[in-house]
DNA sequence: CTGAAAGCGCTTACAG
DNA sequence: CTGAAAGCGCTTACAG
């Protein structure tokens, strides 16, 4: 019914193995055959079968890859989707196809890859998050399956990943508070077992020591959730101990709170710094000012680590770093 | 390397036929037998090959999406990733997987449109946005491919759709305007030509009509663009011919302009109402009330269309209406 | 440079 | 209830 290999093969006058090997664009065939099997394939618009490739190939030139179907995040955060468009525009640009699921915990995202892998669907897997001791990591590893994760993963040595540098992001984000004339700076992050809280805060605590300021630990807060009230607590019990006059934080959400303590307060006069850029930082009172971690640049070269690695391109780096940017608004007196 | 069909029979003393059987939980295989089966391929831990499978089965059970990739819209407005969670959501229930592609414009989307549905590696497609003549319809419908459409699309009849009730949405928004007690609401719409356009302008003349007040053309503007610029510029110049108590807008992007031209004029005291209810819109300030279209679920019933289309369920509807819902800010006066 | 044959790992009509 | 055989549409080592 379907025009396959065999009728291209029969209208151009040689075996499917030619026609094959005409797909594949082998060396080996002379230029005429080609023309001719190219000719017949075009009169009967012919198209291969690519299910029929992949089992002969045992490669489905497909990237899977698992989103959370409940962090807040998903939905206020466009990190997702700007990742997922970066994978795609780089895995188009090679020929490959990507498949997702939503997963709604851990064990659900490893029973997803689990079936990803082994029921052959997919070449590979990009990690979008990852936990301490993650479950999906150890299984990937252990079954010795490809796949990139974004974000710095336990062991960098045997795994592809990209990154931010957030030790540097926060690093200078303290730095360029500090030149403007600040030295009484709070920090407000994410729970401090997560590798990002913890690069982002000895980016900071680096960017004191450097200027000379001593560090003073009741500046330092950690929120359990990345929400706009944990924020304003967290802010709250940080002036119990002292008035700062710049807050920086490891999230927009956490920086939103913080901005609601100062607007409940006419006469407080503190710069704030956000993180992740997010859509909602530019439409804050004042805006905020926020770094922008580049989340299509990181699914862009967590595809290409991925994908060279499928490809066996030898003598690649096992990681990128994307560079990120502050973007300066009002919050932190620049305006737009 | 792998294990195979053929090792489970092997080690079941049954043959491959049997324990193929098995996997498809044939009736005609005895309880023994399969108990057997069962056993072989858990020691032997067999994972069917979905590819092999696929090829056999002339079927993937997957789903093809297709996503903007410069839509602006894209990051500001959730809507996409709402509507990939849906179409997950009840993919997985069923079994299903889905593949997604950035498409840069609409020869581009067509073109992933043909490559999916030629090289066999969906069994349908969702398409997430239509165009008026959308060339992705008309070749999907040409080549007999199963899709549904997210949106009315223009031929109801022989299509599967998706949608809001639009007219119903902007009809209860302006009815419960009127009943606050205004009586000179203005409209802001995106282009005419879009069917969301006209469903809500018809909704609007429709509440109006009905509470006898007479349509006033030039309360009524179209954007070319949903932006907060364009927004802006609508709003004054919809002023230039009246001041309206009210004003609908079917993009919470227009609304945040709206709310612009009201902030800069302290004398204004206009009610606003935006579209989509985008994480934006709570930060507003004020707050904007905006109609909530469920994203989410118009994906999960778009998914829900093709699958039982793709399954040849019996007596299905062709498409499902999904309710939208206002959801109530201090734009028009309710504090949250 | 090209072809015949075996194989990728399943499914299923046919026969018993 | 179960098996042998052909088939899904490709690829590729082998032979020439």
């Amino acid at each position: 019914m379907n025009v396959t290999i065999k009728e291209v093969a029969k209208l151009a006058n040689v075996s499917p193995s030619t026609v094959s090997r005409v797909i594949a664009d082998s060396p080996k065939i002379s230029e005429e055959t080609k023309k001719n099997v190219y000719k017949a394939m075009e009169t009967l618009k012919y198209r291969p079968n690519a299910i029929a490739r992949s089992l002969a190939n045992r490669s489905t030139r497909t990237l899977g890859i698992i989103l959370p179907s409940n962090d807040e995040n998903l939905f206020n955060n466009p990190f997702f989707i700007q990742a997922m468009k970066g994978i795609s525009i780089y895995a188009q640009k090679k020929g490959y196809y990507i498949m997702y699921t939503h997963s709604g915990n851990e064990n659900d995202s490893l029973n997803i890859v689990m079936d990803y892998i082994n029921s052959k669907w997919v070449d590979g897997i990009i990690l979008l998050t990852a936990m301490e001791n993650d479950k999906c990591i150890s299984y990937l590893k252990k079954s010795n399956s490809p796949f990139v994760v974004i974000g710095r993963p336990e062991s960098t040595q045997d795994t592809l990943w990209v990154d931010n540098d957030n030790f540097q992001a926060m690093y200078s984000v303290v730095n360029y508070l500090i030149d403007k004339g600040h030295n009484s700076i709070g920090f407000i992050g994410g729970p401090h077992q997560y590798n990002v809280t913890k690069d982002r805060l000895d980016g900071y605590k680096r960017s004191l020591d450097i200027h000379g300021i001593t560090v003073d630990e009741k500046m330092i807060m950690s929120v359990t959730d990345f929400s706009e009230t944990c924020g304003y607590e967290a802010m709250k019990e940080l002036m119990t101990h002292k008035t700062p006059t710049a807050v920086v934080t490891t999230d927009d959400l956490i920086a939103y709170g913080v901005l609601k303590v100062i607007k409940e307060n006419k006469d407080l006069d503190i710069e704030v710094v956000g993180f992740n850029n997010t859509p909602l930082a530019s439409y804050q009172t004042p805006p905020l000012s926020s770094v922008d971690i580049n989340a299509e640049k990181l699914g862009y070269y967590a595809a290409k680590l991925l994908i060279e690695k499928l490809e066996k391109v030898e003598g690649t780096v096992n990681h990128y770093i994307v560079e990120t940017k502050l973007i300066e608004r009002e919050s932190t007196g620049i305006a737009e």
